[in-house]
RNA sequence: GCGGAUGUGGCGUAAUGGUAGCCGCGCCAGACUUAGGAUCUGGUGGCGUAAGCCGUGGGGGUUCGAGUCCCCCCAUCCGCACCA
């Protein structure tokens, strides 16, 4: 019997639907295992070959275990919402439900054709109102919590009110937007409006005004990771700052558990490098810079009366991480959105701060990034007293002092910073040294080319930390302004809140609207907010987000909340909503909860470092402490695939003429290399005449070969369609079925790698996958296996196979295990073995990684039952046993010979041995040797 | 600039500190064929007729022994980038 892909492909497929193969139960019976792929949107353009290497890995590993007695969960859904499909609705009016159904539809025919096992029973999209219905239900609890920094969880907002109607503002230690301060007898004569804007300067989920990410081309603002060099990720459309009223979520709260989770998931050092970097703690001082009002030169005064209550008008608070450089302070910086520049800026520099400031926050975000290293600025006039020293310093304004990263304020050390040091070099301000190598190593800053940063060295000119090492000088800083009351050790964090609104249409609906200017939540029984039909996807007249087109879309005649959440918003959770899809009582049932926990397998790519697994970890850790998640982190282990790129081809036109010259003889001539179909190349070879017909252009085209054939030229690139070097997966699996594609693309090297796509490769998978098939049929084509004994060779190739692919699959080497599949298949079609003894282990041994195929098999085999459930094969040591073993033999560490002892042999019955062989001899060359290292079954080493 | 990763034949890659190049592609030779972009067999790191010598980006080091561990440098890729 031939081997027929096509046809055993589809009869399994549809068997295993048709039987529920993959359909996953709460089993207590069984340990749980949680095998998951990162939520795919599904764009129009359907899957390359790139996509689905991490869900072949996801599958082999997810069979394997199921194989090995686990409860495999292993779902699969969209993540449906998102701008390209609205975009599509904007220029062609489609709904973009419907072309999302489109896409998902045919992602779906494409994922099926390659045989993964998903519990599709389970699979859902993120714009089902059934599931964002627990989206809309989040957002409701994170409105109604806040963060508590004491017991370090969320609590209950309405804690906090109680709190504040015994105690004020006294003691408090909470997550909040800007710190306030009020007595319980001011919090309960407010208002209810009044009491709810106090409110929000502590809820999880907030409305405030903000500086945000404006991409007037999108029509909406942006997170900060959708933002990347100024422009916006989807589309590249430029972004600039803008203050609006947006909901944010308060990711902040939640840095320091973000970082130290890190340290207890199993993910690549890479990514959690990166979500370090981007959470990007640091550790210093705040401090406060009283102002020295310059009408009243007796700053003492001010000095002495300005700690108390009345800080935010008469002083700045700075955050520094070098409190032991604060003896160097020579002059102070605010960014231009800084809040106290126009109270202090003196009449004779108000033109000149003002139109600075004004050019400064009309930049857009990629012309300052641009021009980073050019230094601009202007002074204010004011001078601010150094807390410390007590000098009276300059004040300047610049935007080299970013406005939301600590207080918007810095105190400029020149000496030992480097961006304060070209400011202080280009404004001609004094540069004074407190940090040397050693005490007696001080320079003159008027010679220096550069800042002296070093983090290390002790304090010169410093006053009463002169002669410290500057760790130890810092802590005493921050002791000493703690005394004063002017400041504290503190810890800041790069991670900014989360900007949560979207302009835009093809997102959930905020289950919110508004009464009297404030926000309400709206019940949990009438969740969901269906999203509303509207005319057109486009912003109103007034500029308001295209659900204000909506007709009587209103809560009982008060206006919603017009804004959409991000992308991310449904992304955040999906994981545990796959434990229990259909409950509509719970976002999760404790029972599945508590059964599947939280994520063993994460699989996906790497770009997502800074977005989701940052979302998802908060959204996670929120649901932790409302009782809803058991895990605090949902994704133990995590892989990156790597990207497949593009193996382009290339022809060379000599310019001028339509006149092509092969590879190797174009350096004779002016050539331009132009992109050619992959599809009408094999192995480099330009298919002359399918090139004639590609292209209109081509039709004449003339040719100077080599050897009588066109050699192209190639190169490793981005997979895209503009670089004809696509490669669709449900062409490779109609010419070699899916079988092949799944081992072929774990063949090509290390998931987590990046590797080039080469399609000529195939062929040998495929060939194997032939090779292996005949291993079960005799030399006329017919079903044949043996129940004879196998040899012990036999027995060693399966076992040593057996041992090699758990080891593999362990640590998810499965490139490593195809070729070692290839071994085995190699070894046995040599012996011409078609035993059953042997052949029925590997055909489940390869059954995760060539489900098709083996199941075909194994019905052949006479089991009625899937090779799913069969049981996995033991290794056992014996069959490993030899008699012999055949030693490299070497000489200074390089192999010169071999010699074969018996396996029971030691060192002292080889050594003799082998100084005695006359082999032995002629490399020693007369010499005697030092020293003889022998490791039993290793290696002997003479040394001489 | 900071951080991370990677560097091995023509190509993708493999090697618990112990025989560098497994497996596959490509290439070469042969067999079978009307034919070959089918199948099968053998060969294939470089230099050398050979014995042999040289080889894992470069340079040091640890070790009986280094692709693997340590230090310095180079190249490529990725992430962050005025974060005080």
């Amino acid at each position: 019997m031939e081997y027929n892909f096509r046809e055993i492909e589809k009869k399994w497929q549809a068997k295993w639907k048709e039987t529920g193969l993959y359909k996953t139960e709460i089993d207590n019976n069984r340990p749980k295992y949680y095998v998951l792929d990162m939520f795919p949107y599904p764009s129009g353009a359907g899957l390359h070959v790139g996509h689905p290497l991490g869900y072949i890995a996801s599958d082999i590993y997810a069979r394997y275990k199921r194989q090995k007695g686990f409860n495999v969960l292993h779902p699969m859904g969209y993540d449906a919402f998102g701008l390209p499909a609205e975009q599509y609705a904007i220029q062609t009016g489609q709904h973009p439900a419907i072309t999302t159904e489109q896409n998902v539809n045919r992602y779906r025919e494409q994922l099926d054709k390659l045989g993964f096992s998903f519990d599709w029973d389970r699979s859902f999209k993120t714009s089902d109102p059934d599931y964002y219905k627990w989206t809309q239900w989040t957002f409701i609890q994170m409105f109604n919590s806040y963060y508590c920094n004491q017991a370090n969880q969320a609590r209950p907002i309405s804690e906090l009110a109680e709190a504040f109607a015994a105690n004020g503002t006294e003691g408090l230690d909470v997550a909040q937007t800007k710190p306030l301060e009020f007595t319980a007898g001011e919090w309960n004569a407010a208002s209810e409006k009044e009491k709810q804007e106090i409110l929000m300067n502590y809820r999880l989920a907030y409305l405030a005004d903000s500086w945000v990410n404006w991409c007037p081309k999108l029509g909406t603002v942006l997170a900060n990771d959708e933002v990347v060099n100024g422009l916006s990720v989807r589309g590249g459309y430029p972004v600039e700052r803008k203050l609006m009223k947006q909901w944010i979520l308060r990711v902040s709260a939640y840095a320091e558990r973000l970082l130290q989770g890190l340290d207890k998931v199993e993910w690549t050092d890479s990514l959690k490098e990166i979500q370090r970097n981007w959470i990007g703690r640091s550790e210093g001082a705040a401090v406060w810079f009283p102002l020295a009002n310059p009408e009243k030169p007796d700053w003492k005064k001010i000095y002495m009366g300005c700690y108390e209550g009345v800080k935010n008008e008469m002083a700045f608070e700075i955050f520094t991480t070098r409190p032991d450089t604060i003896f160097g302070v020579t002059f102070m910086v605010l960014c231009p959105e800084h809040e106290m520049i126009e109270t202090i800026t003196t009449p004779e520099q108000k033109a000149e701060v003002e139109a600075y400031v004004t050019w400064a926050k009309n930049r857009s975000e990629r012309e300052r990034q641009a021009e980073v290293k050019k230094v601009s600025g202007v002074f204010t006039g004011a001078f601010a007293i150094n807390p410390i020293t007590e000098e009276r310093i300059p004040i300047w304004v610049s935007d080299y002092v970013l406005s939301d990263y600590g207080t918007g304020a810095i105190m400029a050390v020149p000496a030992h910073d480097s961006r304060d040091f070209a400011f202080a070099r280009h404004f001609n301000l004094p540069i004074r040294q407190v940090v040397a190598p050693a005490i007696d190593e001080v320079s003159n800053p008027d010679t220096w080319e550069e800042s002296m940063d070093s983090k290390t060295g002790v304090c010169v000119n410093s006053g009463f930390i002169t002669g410290m090492p500057v760790k130890e000088a810092g802590k005493a800083v921050i002791a000493k302004i703690n005394d004063m009351g002017i400041g504290y050790g503190t810890v800041n964090y790069r991670l900014r809140d989360a900007i949560f609104s979207r302009q835009r249409y093809w997102g959930e609906p905020f289950p919110i609207y508004y009464k009297d200017g404030m926000p309400y939540t709206v019940p949990e029984n009438e969740l969901p907010v269906v999203l509303p039909e509207v005319d057109q996807y486009l912003p109103t007249q007034t500029g308001e987000p295209p659900l204000a087109r909506a007709k009587g879309w209103t809560w009982n005649g008060y206006p919603r909340e017009y804004s959409t959440m991000p992308g991310f918003a449904g992304s955040s959770a999906y994981y545990l909503r796959y434990m229990d899809p259909k409950n509509d009582k719970e976002l999760v049932s404790k029972e599945a909860d508590e059964y599947w926990q939280n994520v063993d397998l994460y699989v996906g790519g790497a770009e997502h470092g800074t977005g989701h697994l940052i979302y998802a970890r908060y959204w996670n850790k929120f649901l932790f402490d409302i009782g809803v998640s058991c895990k605090d982190e949902p994704f133990q282990k995590l892989i990156n695939q790597g990207m497949i790129q593009g193996r382009s081809n290339f022809v060379y036109r000599i310019v001028g003429t339509n006149k092509f010259v092969s590879l190797n003889l174009r350096k004779e001539y002016e050539t331009t290399p132009i992109h050619v179909d992959i599809n009408i190349v094999n192995n480099d070879v330009l298919d002359i005449e399918a090139f004639r017909n590609w292209m209109p252009d081509f039709k004449d085209a003339e040719f100077i070969l080599e050897n009588g054939k066109y050699i192209c030229g190639w190169e490793i690139e981005k997979m895209s369609k503009s670089k004809y070097n696509v490669q669709n997966p449900d062409d490779l699996v109609e010419k070699y079925g899916a079988d092949t594609l799944r081992m072929y693309e774990m063949f090509l090297g290390p998931v987590e790698m990046a590797k080039p796509w080469d399609t000529n490769g195939i062929e040998g998978v495929s060939r194997f996958i032939r090779k292996f098939w005949k291993l079960y049929f005799d030399g006329e084509g017919n079903f044949s296996v043996s129940d004879d004994e196998p040899t012990k060779g036999e027995w060693k190739s399966l076992h040593k196979t057996i041992k090699k692919i758990e080891e593999d699959n362990e640590r998810f080497s499965f490139n490593t295990a195809v070729s070692a599949f290839m071994i085995c298949v190699n070894e046995l079609q040599e012996a011409k073995c078609r035993k059953r003894a042997i052949l029925e282990p590997l055909c489940i041994l390869m059954s995760a990684y060539a489900p098709h195929i083996t199941e075909e098999l194994w019905s052949l085999l006479g089991h009625e039952e899937s090779i799913l459930k069969a049981t996995y094969p033991t290794y056992n040591e014996q069959y490993m046993v030899e008699d012999e073993y055949l030693y490299p033999v070497s000489f200074n560490g390089k192999m010169r010979l071999k010699m074969s002892f018996p396996a029971s042999f030691g060192p002292k019955d080889i050594e003799p041995k082998v100084l005695e062989s006359a082999d032995v001899q002629k490399w020693l060359d007369g010499k005697t040797p030092k020293k003889v290292i022998i490791v039993p079954k290793k290696i002997v080493n003479i040394v001489f």
